[in-house]
DNA sequence: CGTGTAATGTAACGTACATTACAGTCAAGG
DNA sequence: CCTTGACTGTAATGTACGTTACATTACACG
């Protein structure tokens, strides 16, 4: 809808169209899935006409794939990194557990893996990539600070790597399950995630 | 294809009909995915007629329901229980952990699962219904021993059932996920689960 | 052996939809 | 002002599939 100032304006006509095509298809992928949601719906909803859709993306395949590149982008830049500056790596990492926990269980974040694990049986490549990207990217932040963290002695962790994956496996384990079977159920509030970091921080001694 | 030697042969002939029709859809279902199967596809395989798939099942989600249940049924049964009598919970819980992480990351599980994620979506009420047997099975089975281990005072836990959903996480939270995105990526082993066991069976002195 | 009920095979119906073709339109640059 | 290229609107094509109808056959039971 908004136009940003730019400062070639001979590709932004056809980046608009790009951007407007993208945002109807997820938030109507969003609410009907993939399969369920045609071709045609999507630009009666960006306007605009069919044949760009197939110009600009090849197929409704291509189309999915550019969306979910897009919103992953977008979902990285807003968890950000670990390395605000605290008093003890406790405090930090709860914070971040807080914010992955809020990012990751949002209506939108939910809708994108479902349509990523929906569709990683035709296309595994896809699925393949967007794990790569989002459970990828998370892990390898917390090992790093992990890491530091033991170099620094204020951690024992003897594996920084596995260790990532069981606190990733905490904080969205199974209300990643819950929020994709149950699609109306409650989320964790911020107490009953605090109640499962404790074994976590307390036995790899985080100070 | 095995035909049991069974008691009421009235109506045997339909029980044998249903059960090779669920057969077939649940392999089909899990190699190709629900919407991908066609019914005339499912019929070519367990023989029959596509008239019969109807009048059993009402229509093809019908099919999809009776396919799940099925399957649960078979896999409940399988995990068992905890209460073999062994010397310590901590061993107890672990045996459980190992069970449980085996069944479901079967390929046939993770199928059943990723079912219910994609079909959740358009019928509401049978990712609640999936959700609640299986997940609530387990949280149950487990949130049971715990309140019994701390009345023996073998372990100190303030909130069995919380404490039992974090277990659940700790078990099998990220590989779901992985498993789910990424069709090919392997799977833990053993050692790898005892790891990630440690930080609960410590926290809570299991004993 | 007949009779009614259930299963079968096949064909047809209707629809939804991805994808393409094409003719008209608009915008920009020389 | 005119040309060129991309965008638009609409219609058409082809196909896949859920579902139903129906005529035919097999089976169980009195």
């Amino acid at each position: 809808m908004v136009e940003p100032i730019s400062a070639e304006p001979a590709d932004s006509r056809r980046e608009d169209r790009r951007l407007a095509i993208i945002d109807a298809a997820e938030a109507l992928f969003i609410e009907q899935g993939f399969e369920r949601t045609s071709v045609a719906a999507i630009i009666k909803k960006s306007g605009g006409s069919l044949a760009t859709v197939y110009d600009l993306f090849g197929n409704k395949h291509g189309l999915l794939r550019a969306v979910a590149q897009h919103r992953r982008k977008g979902a990285m830049d807003q968890i950000g990194c670990i390395a605000c500056e605290m008093d003890s790596c406790a405090a930090m990492l709860t914070l971040y557990a807080h914010r992955l926990y809020e990012h990751l269980t949002a209506p939108r974040s939910l809708a994108l893996i479902r349509m990523a694990i929906t569709e990683s049986l035709r296309d595994p490549e896809f699925g393949r990539e967007f794990h790569r990207e989002v459970h990828m990217t998370v892990v390898h932040e917390l090992a790093a600070a992990f890491a530091a963290w033991v170099r620094e002695g204020r951690a024992e962790i003897d594996d920084p790597e596995a260790a990532a994956e069981l606190f990733l496996a905490t904080v969205i384990g199974d209300a990643l399950f819950r929020a994709m079977a149950d699609v109306e159920s409650a989320s964790m509030n911020a107490d009953q995630l605090d109640w499962r970091l404790a074994p976590f921080l307390s036995y790899f001694k985080l100070r």
